[in-house]
RNA sequence: GGAGAGGUGGCGGAGUGGUCGAUCGCGCUCGACUUGAAAUCGAGUGUACCGAGAGGUACCGUGGGUUCGAAUCCCACCCUCUCCGCCA
């Protein structure tokens, strides 16, 4: 969520910024004015109750100097007290929900996108930074879908998945199975050498977490929700990760945080109907590798791309051709600051596909959350700036492997770095 | 799910209606002593919000209530621990 503040003492440049998102944008004009009622309100309150608080003091006093309680000079006090109390009693409620109005407000409204981030009205204008691995792309005349390869070898099986679940699930066979566990394996045994602390985290998070990492007011129906208790299937290891910290105070010595997980995804895909509907592009579970850093705000941009560079080494360890891109501020995540998109190359639909995103939250997820970091020896607590990305989505690696390793005879090679996980050479 | 115990500042731990934002110990910061360190001694040390400032308000698991006044009394909920039950 965006800084109070910073919305009340330079809102035209957060309206300006907000506009670079979406020229129907986000009005923050009725926020500045519910900040002002409610901060006129709290003085008021606030007085009421320094007086209040006075006569308490004054009664316990007179008492314990021998004034008796029930004499006229206590009962008049308590009067006195009273009153205030009354008037207290009114204000309070107002005040309340003057805040709750505010707070539901700024949860609604996006992170500011970063200065440096690309201005464009939709994912059209995004800014490819560059591309990798040409050298590997295929060019063989007869190039066949992941899913015709999958389904053929016995490896991906679509129908049963349906069966037992409903559309968009999968069954992974025999070396479908192993493909998985041993994608899942080599990415976090490469990211747990590039520094990150693996977690096995819960799959099951309450509406705090979610409110934290931003899926929650404005996105409810993204997410699967359990029917009788306060729990969501994560949409995302980045909601358990980065609220591991919620509402805590680490302090600087901790700092950068760098965590890993390998979690299913849940995502329930709304209004995505008739997209990607084959394959393994758009599933309602899905395996992910999850980075997430937990950082100090001046290295948040330096740590932003080598969080990339974390990402894009899987692709290059299995040379998978990608590009990257960097989204404009029209296709930038309610969260994000500042993104990169890893997009992998698919043969058979000759596109590339988001496999990665790796964004940069400033401190927009650390002020839902509520993390915050000490500086030893300066007084207060500062937001820490948060990071994350996929490193990678397995079903989308899957794909690629399976699209840019065929071979004419139909059978699939086994990527080099992953032969020593799967134990064969070929699918 | 049943029975019991408990949740206080970075940690430990006091505090059962007023002088408590909270004794004390540890830790941490600064200073003194010391060639240096340890030990010792002294001072300081929570967070958030409002206010130009002086200052004020709020916070003792969370939310309500009683009271002029609540860490302390009442109600509900959450969490932790122990025992029992169930269970991958």
């Amino acid at each position: 969520m965006l800084n109070l503040k910073l919305i009340r003492d330079n809102p035209t440049q957060v309206q300006e910024l907000l506009n670079r998102r979406s020229a129907d944008g986000y009005d923050i004009q009725p926020i500045v004015e519910l900040d002002l009622q409610q901060r006129q309100l709290e003085t008021q309150r606030s007085q009421l109750s320094a007086r209040s608080n006075e006569i308490g003091k004054e009664i316990g006093q007179k008492i314990r100097n021998g004034s008796d309680p029930k004499g006229e000079e206590i009962l008049a006090l308590r009067e006195s007290g009273n009153q205030i109390k009354a008037q207290v009693a009114q204000l309070e409620p107002q005040e309340r929900e003057l805040k709750a109005k505010i707070n539901e407000l700024l949860l609604q409204i996006p992170n500011l996108p970063h200065e440096s981030t690309p201005i464009g009205q939709d994912e059209t204008e995004n800014v490819e930074v560059r591309r990798w691995g040409d050298e590997y792309k295929t060019q063989s005349e007869k190039i066949r879908p992941h899913w015709e390869i999958g389904e053929q070898l016995g490896i991906l099986e679509f129908k049963r998945a349906v069966k037992i679940a409903q559309s968009r699930f999968v069954n992974l066979i025999g070396a479908g199975a192993a493909l998985e566990r041993a994608l899942i394996n080599f990415m976090l045994d490469s990211q747990i050498k590039a520094g990150y602390t693996e977690v096995m985290p819960p799959v099951l998070v309450n509406s705090d977490s979610l409110i934290g990492t931003g899926q929650l007011p404005k996105f409810a129906e993204e997410s699967f929700k359990c029917g009788d208790d306060d729990l969501w299937l994560i949409p995302t290891a980045e909601v358990s990760l980065t609220n591991l910290y919620r509402s805590e105070v680490v302090t600087d010595s901790q700092l950068p945080i760098y965590h890993c997980a390998y979690t299913p995804c849940f995502r329930r895909e709304a209004g995505s109907y008739g997209k990607d509907t084959r394959g393994l592009i758009r599933l309602h579970q899905f395996n992910k590798v999850e980075l997430v850093k937990l950082v100090s705000p001046d290295t948040s941009e330096a740590e932003h791309e080598s969080l990339v560079q974390n990402a894009e080494a899987i692709l290059q360890a299995l040379k998978l051709p990608y590009r990257v891109i960097e989204l404009c501020t029209g296709d930038l995540g309610f969260g994000a600051a500042k993104c990169y998109d890893l997009e992998v190359w698919l043969p058979s639909s000759s596109t590339y596909r988001e496999i990665s995103s790796c964004s940069n939250f400033l401190d927009f997820q650390a002020r839902r959350a509520n993390i915050r970091f000490k500086e030893t020896g300066k007084k207060g607590t500062q937001y820490v700036h948060t990071l994350n990305g996929s490193g990678l989505a397995i079903g989308r690696t899957m794909a690629a492997i399976l699209e840019n390793y065929q071979l004419p005879n139909g059978t699939v090679e086994v990527p080099e770095v992953l032969q020593p996980y799967l134990k064969r050479e070929v699918l």
